[in-house]
DNA sequence: GCTGAACATTTGACAACCTGAACCTTTCAT
DNA sequence: ATGAAAGGTTCAGGTTGTCAAATGTTCAGC
């Protein structure tokens, strides 16, 4: 904090910019075919992470960055499509680990295969040029120690964070 | 439909999937940053986009990839926190030119500089590494045509898309 | 000039998402 | 055994989003 930054790097300024239209882009493309396969966002997120398994909701909500009592209502409506049950942990009765049933898994499958996000726009780039790009990107997600665990996997479009009725008290 | 990439090249995979992490941890930052400052992300993306200048409802709807009665409530909130003005278009009466107050404009400028996104993460390269980072993604968004318009300006953090009641039917 | 199609915005009903506080059950330390 | 702590759920309240049906405005064609 004591460190005093009143003009960014012109250049910095301007990764971000693109980096929020990258953003938006995916985040796009993420809610379009989670949409066409009857899903919403969130649930597409939920479903995502659960197909490296079982996961209690306290880690859903952590990892979505979002309170407990929100995924509550995700599980609900998931659960009552088919795409997850809940089972009790024996270790810990407390705990209820969210379980992807094969219609969940496939439909999470099938989404992640739909993704079109990577072929266009990484389309315009040479193999080596990629390389280059996915090691920048490695060591801006290292520096920052955002592991979410063992990366490969979802596609998640990322976190929820607070925005909803706490501090926005409109007129 | 046609074509068959069963095999995606290696990279592009790795590539998106820390392209996923990375908006996660900016998308994430940006709500953050809006409820900071008592915004909630979709306000603040509309301030954001207002920094340009008036702009008609029609037009933010269609930036946001969002259907127009959704601004409606949007404006009429960021309205009656006295962020934004309407002003019905001399030119055509039908239009509503959004108009950013010195208070939104001030608000959307402080959120902006706020990011911590830049120095974080971005910290991590030197500067002609940023340099790089900045060209590629510029290749790849411009292959896109996801022009905006002038690119430098907004924070927003992306599109809205299909989420809520239509298809999918909960139980 | 008048009529009707097309457009921009609004309204209302409804579903999903999200937070925050209160509550219940289970676990664990004392 | 008792009480604090943790995992989930419920409830109330606000925001975002959709869709369908208004309302007001523009514009083409007659």
């Amino acid at each position: 904090m004591a460190e005093q930054t009143p003009t960014v790097d012109p250049i910095t300024l301007e990764v971000v910019d693109l980096m929020a239209r990258l953003v938006g882009l995916f985040h796009r493309e993420y809610e379009e075919a989670a949409a066409a396969r009857s899903l919403t966002g969130a649930q597409a997120k939920v479903l995502a992470l659960l197909r490296r398994g079982p996961m209690p909701m306290r880690h859903i909500a952590q990892t979505l960055a979002c309170e407990p009592s929100n995924i509550t209502g995700i599980v609900d409506r998931l659960e009552g499509r088919g795409f997850v049950t809940r089972e009790s942990d024996p270790q810990d009765r407390r705990v209820k680990l969210v379980v992807a049933t094969d219609a969940g898994r496939s439909a999470s499958a099938e989404l992640r295969e739909s993704l079109n996000f990577a072929r266009e726009p990484l389309a315009a780039l040479e193999g080596e040029e990629r390389a280059q790009l996915r090691d920048l990107l490695r060591r801006m997600l290292d520096s920052t120690g955002a592991g979410t665990g063992p990366s490969s996997g979802d596609g998640g479009a990322g976190g929820a964070a607070k925005a909803g009725g706490g501090t926005a008290k409109a007129g």
